[in-house]
DNA sequence: ACCCAGGGTCATA
DNA sequence: TATGACCATGGG
């Protein structure tokens, strides 16, 4: 455990005291879950959720489903969430992948996760963010998810520079807290919340949920 | 009329 | 390695 825990741990609580459980990932299936992580990509979770919904009217929220379908016709159930081309071309790829694990995301979710988060960023479409929040939100393993909410927020806290390199941020969280799935999963959610309020919009952490821990303004 | 949203790929230097 | 264009819709 390194020197941040105490900090770390402190964040997280007057986090979750602050807006409670965020019961993330929204989904009912690991697949419904993985293509989620894909459609939200640079979109609005809203948007995502209309893409996700389409699927499902279409009886197309399985990998098999994906696979048959023609590129112009998953593209159009995928408009809502922009990048609609672009993202078909990547729940195919990601649905390939799944037909190697029988499209059975249990299987594949066996390996040990080091090995599963190396096939996954193999896979078109799916950086580092995109594999940690499958491993962490559809195969529960203890992974950190680092998105630019975080980013932005670590650096408030002064806890990190603003272009740290996404592995150093993710063994900051890692290195300071127990390796759990569920602490992990809250974590970032809560961190992801706080970004939708306040952190984006002052300069200073003002108005910030975190504004007793921040650095105070010169 | 911008800027951003629960990013990632690809081409270029 | 490190920027920048690009994907593209919808809400503030």
């Amino acid at each position: 455990m390194g020197k941040l825990a105490p900090a770390l741990r402190k964040v997280h609580d007057l986090l979750l005291a602050t807006y409670g459980p965020q019961h993330w990932w929204p989904g009912e299936t690991p697949f419904e879950i993985m293509a989620g992580t894909i459609l939200t990509q640079a979109a609005s979770w809203g948007n995502a959720e209309k893409a996700i919904a389409n699927l499902k009217r279409a009886g197309a929220l399985s990998p098999q489903a994906i696979r048959d379908l023609p590129m112009s016709e998953l593209a159009t159930l995928l408009y809502p969430s922009g990048c609609y081309n672009a993202k078909a071309e990547k729940l195919k790829a990601l649905a390939a992948w799944l037909g190697n694990a029988g499209d059975r995301p249990e299987i594949a979710f066996g390996k040990n996760t080091a090995t599963l988060r190396k096939e996954l960023l193999a896979v078109h479409g799916i950086g580092p963010e995109t594999a940690d929040s499958i491993l962490l939100y559809a195969a529960t393993k203890p992974v950190f998810v680092i998105d630019t909410y975080t980013r932005r927020i670590i650096h408030r806290l002064g806890l990190g520079s603003r272009d740290e390199k996404y592995d150093v941020l993710q063994q900051l969280f890692m290195g300071n807290l127990p390796v759990k799935a569920a602490l992990y999963n809250e974590y970032h959610a809560l961190l992801v919340r706080l970004g939708k309020e306040a952190c984006r919009t002052t300069p200073h952490c003002d108005r910030c949920t975190l504004a007793e821990l921040c650095p105070k303004k010169t």
